[in-house]
This record gives structure tokens, sequence and C-alpha cells, in this order.
DNA sequence: GCCCAGGAAGGGG
DNA sequence: CCCCTTCATGGG
């Protein structure tokens, strides 16, 4: 086991409880087993931990991740470095400073921006990313983590760690061998096909969501609607969470009500206008962080 | 019982 | 292209 901590001094404003228990990844379990329960200002100090695939350039191997956050400090407990880990998929490598300094000085961002400063987006694994927010369609967030950790328990490797073992996500492969009816029996739904169906495409090669890495915004959301269950709606949380167009502005339920009650000028009919216009409110390249600060804001009860 | 949850697919006009 | 219905499931 490796350990460590980094100080986040170096880093900027962090806030790790906000940025893992928001609703955009559900891919990190709480270790006490509340996730989504007592949530408490700055860290919260709880341990959080997820199963990592290799990722390019960052680490070569499978990895399990161990972290919490105590006043300015991450500790962290890997099988490997986590220090280049935790940067990539928590987006501590974002100058979070700039990015805010950059938005647009509206009084809804402001107060969501307050209430939760130190919120980062996140850099979820692609096809686990994909797959949770097939699921999420018509789903509260609690479920949408529980039929992750379900699908890893049933479906994922094992792997031991520290005297434990931590289930990793499924493969696209271990994924697409599996029926439909046993996906239905991890209470997903009317998802169950989706999931087995984009599992399928994606194991098979005949396509991957890393395929729109250098795309233009527009054509790369067109591009993941090719997968079965995504529209435009998963395809921008996907883009933001996983792929980094932080342009992206996903409209689901919360920011439609924030449109209308604060921006019903963006309100502009189709989605693709809809979703340019509420863009450019909220300062273009860095719009999906402000779309994800009102979210969670509207969410927990803001106005 | 009814309503809703980070929507999408399939059909018809 | 837009509008409508249907699609599971659990918690309030």
């Amino acid at each position: 086991m490796e350990s460590g901590a980094i100080q986040l001094a170096s880093v900027g404003p962090f806030d790790l409880q906000a940025t893992v228990e928001s609703g955009q990844t559900y891919l990190w379990d709480r270790a006490d087993g509340n996730m989504y329960e007592t949530m408490s200002a700055h860290g919260g100090d709880h341990w959080y931990e997820t199963v990592v695939p290799p990722v390019e350039g960052v680490s070569d191997e499978r990895a399990v991740v161990r972290v919490r956050q105590t006043d300015d400090r991450l500790e962290w407990e890997s099988t490997t470095d986590a220090v280049p880990l935790l940067t990539h998929l928590l987006r501590l490598d974002d100058d979070l400073d700039a990015i805010l300094d950059a938005t647009p000085d509206l009084p809804l961002l402001r107060r969501a921006y307050e209430a939760y400063r130190g919120m980062r987006l996140v850099r979820d694994p692609p096809f686990a990313c994909l797959v949770s927010f097939i699921c999420s369609a018509q789903m509260r967030v609690s479920r949408i983590h529980a039929m992750q950790t379900a699908m890893a328990a049933s479906f994922g490797d094992s792997v031991a760690f520290d005297g434990r073992r931590y289930d990793a996500f499924p493969t696209p492969a271990q994924l697409a061998e599996r029926t439909e009816d046993e996906l239905r029996d991890l209470s997903l739904g009317y998802r169950a096909p989706y999931v087995r169906r984009t599992a399928e495409m994606v194991a098979e090669g005949e396509a991957d969501p890393t395929d729109v890495r250098g795309m233009a915004y527009e054509d790369a959301r067109e591009y993941l609607t090719r997968f079965v269950g995504v529209g435009e709606k998963v395809a921008d949380c996907v883009l933001l969470f996983s792929l980094d167009f932080l342009e992206a502005v996903p409209l689901d339920t919360w920011i439609r009500t924030a449109i209308a009650d604060y921006y019903p000028e963006c309100d502009a009919g189709g989605y693709a206008e809809t979703s340019r216009a509420i863009r450019d409110r909220f300062g273009g390249e860095y719009a999906g962080y402000a779309q994800t600060y009102v979210f969670y804001y509207l969410r927990a009860g803001g106005e």
C-alpha cells in the first residue's frame, strides 16, 4: 500500500464531499455507507473510495484509491502513487479561482458558488460515466449510485487491497455478456436493454465514447447519441463529467426550472438552441461549471 | 393509491 | 421537425 497527502494550498479551493456527492459522479463510495445522507460543510472528513481503470498518460494499471479531506490536506491510500490519479479524477489541475472569476456575475451563480465553494467538476472514466448516465434517466441520485454499485458487485472484478475487497466497475465486455434480465434484476428497469446494447457497441469496437476527443463540442454531443439510451442531455453529462468539454450545459429538470425562473429568454424551444443560449449566459467556455453548481444548489433547496 | 425522479425511444402528425 | 405515449422502480 502507498499513502500520502496533497497539500491543498497549492491546488486552490477544494471541497471533496461536495465534489463527490453532488450527483456528478456515481462511481465513488463513502466508506461509512452514508453516501448522500449526512452532508456537512467543506470536506466532511469522510473516506471515499473507488476502483479506477487504467487512464492513458496517468496510470498504467487498475488502481484502488481511498481519499479523505481534513482541513487543508487531501489524505490518500492506494495501490499506486495516487497523486496524478486524484489530480486527474477530481480536476485538481483546474484553476478554480480563475474559472469562477471568468464566470458572469449573476445573482443565482453567486449564491451557488458561495454555498459550495471549492466544489470541482470530476473527470470520470468514460465507459462507466456513459453507463451511469444512461441509468440516470428518470431516477433519483441515490438510486443511480445504487445501480452502479450493484453492477460492480455483481459483474465486475473483485480487487484486493489492504485486507479488503473492492468491486471494480464492469468492463464493456463484462456488461455486454449479461442478459437483459440479469440487468433488470439489479433494478435497472427499462434502462437494462440500453446498458446492455451500449456495452456491446463498445465491446465490439463499434464506437467508443473517447472517439469524440478533438471534435467540436456540438459534433461530439451528436456523436454520443449513437449509443442506445443516450440522448442530448445524457451526452452532455458524459462530455462534461468525463471528456473535458467544460462548456457543456446538460439541460436536466433542475436547470430547466432555473431557466424558467431566472433566464426565461434563454428558452429557445429546442434542446440545441436553449443549450446554446444558457451556455452563452453562463460565460461559454466554463458554462458547465456554472451548470453543476446551479444543479446542486437548487436540488439542495436553494433559490 | 398517486406522484416524481439528472430522459430516451418509438410512433404519428 | 415537433408532439405524444410508453418505458420500470422505489420512496415520499
